[in-house]
RNA sequence: GGGGCGUUAGCUCAGUUGGCUAGAGCGUUAGACUGGCAGUCUAAAGGUCAUGGGUUCGAUUCCCAUACGCUCCA
């Protein structure tokens, strides 16, 4: 069975146990603090287990985009050593929302694994959950008994809590659960020592396939479990390792999900994959990794320095330092794998299909990039063998600097210096790393209590920032939140017209009020669903009733700017064309930022063409059209254009101006009609990384200051000029006027110079064989320093002192021929210092050349005279 | 969020206690050589030493801040 037509079938089973099919939400996951990746399938489910979220199926199945390369799941160094660890990887899910149990997703399961997918039963074994004491947890024995009626007990095994009680992270909905572990081994080896004991012990051929979680606490802060109001199923198996026993592979890496990247790889390293253990490791990393990346940037993270766009880039140069290393690839080749993950995967994932070339131009350019990183700390390690030859052992606090300040991996400075016979102090490194380690975490230590519940109600927060900026509301929750510098509280309302920060749309910040007192919100944030209202003071009486106020003149500024950004979008798609996609957008009251795709630099024509239809747009004074719960099959087919990355329900809100123009999809507030944007203009276009620009555009207000600023500019210019009508000609004359002065200022000084110099050839004082020259003359340091260089030419045997006096400052030249450094021990450096003590004054240089500086202008004469006797003495 | 490093000519980079008329290679321009091309030689142009403060007689160099970039950790 082909992979494509086991996650068809897998779909269709659930199906027709009618659960809702929905697509995999985006790999990268936003609005949720705690998490940068999707890592498992329930995580687009989140807010539903913790009630934050209504629920619209009872039963849901899918097939998840996850990655796991960072937090709690890790899994990042083992991927390619072995056969099964991934990246990036399908979870096939299904769920239960307050709708079956344990009975019905434990017949499932065995149905479609042994009665569709036929798999050999003897083969498989399944755990349940044996009890904890230190959580008051009874074993399992319910699923033990559903359990009983298709396997026979010999194949049910107890687990620990550590396996077999499922948790979303150190607090949150949990459970116990129930895998289902697979013995793809050999007759021969199965008959030396039975699956049974092979189950969870890490053994690559006998493997869990498929987790049941019977979600039924939620874990609080404090440690202690609580029962859920309603139970859930969330189920995960995953994909590659059930393609992997479907195809009676060894490996994940043999089924056809990979097979044909790997090939690929083999045919540009021109190596046959499963001839030499390193060389494959390399492979499977890089085919993995390929996955990884390309899915991650089409779900619109690019590699960046911070955060998850750090992450993924790591992720690629892990695959590049692979190549390079064991394939011997110096030069970009993952940016040509990602046709054939297209060709392989793009049916399913139209997302890979349609931003193919941003994905492959992105890859390319980080190659590069990181290629320049190696070439730079080869360069480094060399500076440093050669200039310590007698070192036999690298020192680790120079592995861990071109590590942590370079990037160069460690592994590769052990390679080179293992290539020099020399090796490296693994035990510094480390050591280094550990305290970077702690310094991180000692600044990253954040607190966050449990909820304290005022209002026990469990009502949800209703949101009316779209009709109003005030209203009266009640406090249902609040939270201390603790970091290294501040402390703050975090509210959740009844009602708030306060919007929080989403789609790029800066929170509200406002204030909470009644005949009592007020408070400021600071800022509005989101977590999963809560709408989070931020302030550093809590109310004396959490119960009173309040008046939210919002910052309206903040809030109008901003919805400008955001109603700006879509006229913006649209136009850019109209002067650009059909590729122009939205890859991020940041709105605030001072200004819009729209990070797009696109090739090339914008021209100055097409910018000035974007804003003259959104300035048109502006004064049509197009009504907004606000549609709420548009089902998304219906936004799409009258052609909204998504937002990039956003996780969507079921129902949609659509924002349109002039259906012919703009529709987008959008949580974010707009003004009423366009005509209050007022006026609408790009301040800045530029590239931020491969195939993606960013312009930084101004409206209303902003524009108005800008205009008036420039204008006043423009006056005190004409001023400036006399009110000459072409101020550009005027100004380029005076340029070019100031030019050809300057030149023959130079070339007045020169001449000056010229003449003087043989005048002081002439005045040269000979005294015992050096030729003595003292003089003070009208100029500056530089035309003293210019004379001095002169006089060298000319004079032999020279020791010339040159004073000047510039700005009520004095200042001391000497020049000594290079002769008489060595012959009579004259030192210009040392003279100086000596000199300068007349000048009140200090200075420096080399033998033959020095300059000093002091303040005593009337000490030069005696300077000069000081530094005759330097000369008699010798 | 915390640490480290960087920013010098169009590009890639040197510049070692603060004073070396701020350099190299590539590129650009001009001239010469060559039957032409390729090229070789010679010369020239090109720098607010990221920005803003400070210390100093004097700062590309030392200190502080800011911006941008790189990098590691969280």
């Amino acid at each position: 069975m082909k992979s494509a037509e086991i996650r068809k079938t897998f779909l269709e089973f659930f199906e027709n146990k009618q659960h809702k099919i929905v697509p995999s939400s985006p790999m990268v996951v936003k609005n949720d603090p705690t998490l940068m990746f999707t890592n498992a399938g329930m995580n687009q489910f989140k807010d539903i287990f913790l009630g934050n979220s209504p629920v619209k199926f009872p039963r849901i199945a899918d097939t998840q985009k996850c990655l796991r390369v960072s937090g709690k799941h890790n899994d990042l160094e083992e991927v390619g050593h072995d056969t099964y660890h991934h990246t990036m990887f399908e979870m096939l899910g299904n769920w239960s929302f307050g709708d079956y149990f344990k009975k019905e997703a434990i017949e499932w399961a065995w149905e479609l694994l042994t009665g569709v997918y036929g798999i050999t039963k003897e083969n498989l074994y399944v755990t349940v959950f044996g009890g904890d004491k230190t959580d008051g947890l009874e074993p399992d024995n319910e699923a033990f008994e559903f359990w009983l009626k298709y396997v026979p007990k010999e194949r049910i095994l107890y687990g620990s809590k550590k396996d077999n009680f499922w948790e979303m992270g150190e607090s949150g909905p949990c459970g116990p659960c129930s895998e289902i572990h697979i013995d793809i081994r050999s007759e021969e080896e199965k008959k030396v020592i039975s699956g049974r004991d092979l189950v969870n012990n890490d053994h690559p051929l006998v493997i869990e396939i498929w987790n049941l979680v019977f979600i039924e606490f939620n874990r609080k802060s404090d440690g202690k479990l609580v029962q859920l109001p309603a139970k859930h199923v969330d189920t995960g198996m995953g994909f590659e390792r059930l393609t992997m026993a479907l195809q009676g592979k060894k490996s994940n890496y043999d089924t056809d999900v990979f097979q044909p990247i790997i090939q690929e790889i083999a045919r540009i390293a021109g190596k046959v994959y499963g001839a030499e253990i390193k060389a494959d490791i390399a492979m499977r990393v890089i085919a993995d990794h390929l996955r990884a990346i390309s899915f991650a940037i089409a779900d619109g993270q690019l590699p960046s320095n911070n955060k998850a766009g750090y992450v993924i880039r790591r992720i690629l140069r892990r695959a590049v330092r692979y190549g390079y290393t064991f394939l011997d690839l110096k030069e970009p080749f993952i940016t040509h794998l990602v046709t054939v993950l297209v060709d392989e995967m793009g049916d399913f994932f139209p997302e890979l299909k349609s931003q193919q070339i941003l994905i492959k131009k992105v890859i390319s350019e980080e190659e590069y990039a990181f290629l320049r990183t190696l070439s730079q700390g080869i360069k480094r390690f060399e500076q440093y063998t050669d200039s310590n030859p007698d070192k036999t052992i690298i020192d680790g606090t120079f592995a861990f600097e071109l590590f942590d300040t370079f990037g160069f991996p460690v592994d590769l400075t052990q390679l080179m210096a293992r290539e020099k016979g020399l090796s490296v102090d693994m035990a510094g490194f480390s050591t280094g790393l550990e305290e970077q380690k702690k310094r991180s975490r000692q600044a990253a230590t954040i607190n966050t209590d449990d909820w304290v519940i005022i209002d026990k109600s469990e009502e949800k927060t209703i949101f009316l920032g779209y009709e109003l900026l005030e209203t009266e509301v009640e406090i249902l929750r609040f939270r201390k939140v603790k970091n290294q510098k501040t402390e703050f509280f975090q509210i959740v309302l009844n009602r708030t017209p306060f919007y929080a920060e989403s789609g790029g749309q800066v929170g509200d910040k406002g204030i909470l009020e009644n005949e009592l007192e007020k408070i400021e919100i600071q800022d509005t944030q989101k977590e999963n669903d809560l709408i989070i209202h931020i302030t550093d003071k809590l109310p004396t009486d959490l119960t009173a009733t309040f008046t939210a106020k919002v910052d309206a003149g903040k809030r109008r500024l901003t919805m400008n700017n955001h109603s700006a950004t879509h006229l913006m979008h649209a136009a850019l798609k109209q002067v650009l064309g059909n590729h122009v996609e939205q890859r991020g957008s940041q709105v605030d009251e001072n200004r819009l930022r729209f990070d797009f795709s696109h090739f090339s630099k914008m021209s100055e024509e097409e910018i000035r063409q974007v804003e003259q239809i959104v300035n048109r747009k502006i004064r049509e004074n197009i009504v907004l059209n606000e549609q709420r719960n548009v089902p998304v099959d219906e936004a799409k087919a009258q052609g909204a254009a998504a937002l990039f990355g956003e996780k969507y329900g079921e129902f949609v809100r659509m924002i349109t101006f002039d259906p012919a123009f703009s529709i987008e999809l959008c949580g974010g507030t707009h003004v009423p009609a366009t005509g209050q944007i007022g006026m609408f203009k790009i301040v800045s276009e530029a590239a931020i990384a491969a195939g993606i620009r960013r312009i930084e555009a101004i409206t209303a207000d902003q524009v108005e200051h800008l205009l008036q600023d420039q204008e006043t500019t423009m006056k005190q210019l004409q001023e400036v000029f006399k009110n000459q009508k072409d101020l550009v000609k005027a100004a380029q004359q005076l340029v070019d006027e100031k030019k050809l002065l300057e030149k023959q200022i130079e070339e007045m000084k020169r001449e000056k110079v010229a003449s003087l110099k043989y005048d002081l050839k002439n005045q040269a004082e000979a005294i015992n064989g050096v030729n003595f020259i003292a003089h003070k003359l009208d100029g500056d340091a530089q035309t003293a320093r210019d004379l001095a260089y002169m006089m060298k030419d000319i004079v032999d045997n020279m020791f010339l002192v040159l004073g000047n006096v510039s700005d009520g400052k004095a200042n001391l030249t000497v020049m000594i021929s290079e002769n008489l450094n060595t012959e009579k021990g004259l030192n210009a450096g040392q003279i100086i210092r000596e000199i300068a003590k007349e000048i009140q004054g200090g200075g420096g240089g080399q033998p033959h050349f020095a300059t000093a500086g002091g303040k005593n202008p009337a000490g030069l004469e005696k300077a000069f005279e000081k530094a005759k006797e330097f000369l008699v003495k010798a």
